[in-house]
DNA sequence: ACTATACGTAAAGTGTACTTTACATGATGA
DNA sequence: TCATCATGTAAAGTACACTTTACGTATAGT
């Protein structure tokens, strides 16, 4: 299954936030956020709900099938 | 990573569908169905926000981390 | 008794999310 | 010119989401 949408890069960038601190914020590497913001991969579940705890948004303003 | 909160089952009962219904409606197995109803795996992202549609919630309404 | 329906388990295979490590590049500033 | 910061690529390994197939069981209707 693919994404329609993936806004995360343009969330962080909004909060000011640089890759490796959000990565710090949601307990992945570095790695994994450049993977997603550059669509290599789909997030896991509990990862996009952590995104959007950080964002303070849902997971639908973030992604979208 | 381990969710808090799954609220599938309630959901899917409380709008009176099958197991098999709502595989069919999201595109995957009834054993996936039964599989995360259960607790043995966590839904990928995609799947989790066709659940949401399908309900007519948040995604965030079905799943805690 | 027989059949269909809804739910469940088990097991082997495939694809991919995520990790770890290492290296590369452009921008900024001392 | 040199160092630092932020971003990116590459590759090998691990864990697990999901599929497919087959079988088991309880309930309800005929």
């Amino acid at each position: 299954m693919k994404l329609k949408t993936n806004k995360l890069k343009e969330f962080r960038e909004n909060n000011e936030m640089t890759q490796e601190e959000l990565a710090d914020r949601v307990g992945v590497t570095r790695q994994t956020i450049i993977s997603i913001e550059n669509g290599k991969y789909i997030p896991s579940l509990p990862l996009a709900l952590k995104f959007a705890k950080v964002f303070k948004c849902k997971v639908e303003d973030l992604f979208e099938v």
